[in-house]
DNA sequence: CTTGACTCTTGACCTGACTCAAGGGTCTAG
DNA sequence: CTAGACCCTTGAGTCAGGTCAAGAGTCAAG
């Protein structure tokens, strides 16, 4: 472990992948605790600023809105019921997923057998996709 | 087939389903033809507002945009190319979609395994759910 | 010292699909 | 005729998650 060298937003940005903006963004919204400051005021972070971006960075990437990762965030700094709570939200994340799979895919047939019933010529009134979505009713 | 009485927005709105404002809304943005208007200035719809209302309606429960949706009712009304058009859109749709669920189930798989791995308890280094999401960055 | 890249704050703007408020006119049952 | 439900327009606000601009100050290389 060697000493970390304060950096710069522009540096943390580059290093998470995240525009200078978004880290500001997150600052403001609470996501990221209020860094250090220069005496000019420039903001200087350490490594765990990186580390800390990345975490959101994968946690959005899991489906987490920032709300809820704000949430594991103070979760994942209590040493008492941390772990248990971060487990059950990992779970419920779970759930929402795979609930929102099973909508997608129920959309997914429907269209399926729009589309496979379809000639894709003729009149449209004689369109499957077009009377489907009319439901018996002509405009 | 009867005669249509006219229909004011709220008996539309009513027999679609849907609010008074978002009819409004849909006119504005070019998805409902305007509609004639009473002496008062009232609008006054003919039961194909309903059908229309269904229709969009049901393609946003398929997933279509708003912005789609106009295209699909400019479609529906070219006798030319419009059946071929539609299927071809659903069809994109349907692509769309099917990304949209192998997504998911990615990040669905993701974390299945991490809640597997954690055991619930103990100390939040400990916690694979964190671990992962840190990347093995400590903050 | 200068130049150009970087950073600061405040506050406005963006997307999509609505949703609501204010201030007024209209329609209909009793 | 009146009360209450309905309708009109215009314009603003909502949500999430940023993104951008203006105007000013700061830092590092040459």
């Amino acid at each position: 472990m060697e000493t970390q060298s304060p950096l710069t937003i522009g540096a943390v940005a580059k290093r998470a992948g995240v525009p200078i903006d978004t880290i500001r963004y997150y600052e403001r919204e609470g996501l990221l605790p209020e860094p250090l400051r220069r005496a000019s005021g420039y903001r200087s972070y350490g490594e765990s600023a990186v580390a800390q971006l990345r975490f959101i960075r994968r946690a959005k990437e899991l489906g987490f809105t920032l709300e809820e990762i704000r949430e594991l965030l103070a979760l994942s700094r209590d040493r008492q019921r941390g772990v248990t709570a971060v487990k059950k939200r990992a779970q419920q994340r779970l759930a929402a997923i795979e609930a929102r799979i099973a909508e997608l895919q129920r959309v997914r047939d429907g269209l399926v057998e729009l589309v496979a019933s379809c000639p894709g010529h003729g009149a449209p009134e004689h369109c499957p996709i077009l009377r489907a979505l009319n439901d018996g009713e002509r405009p």
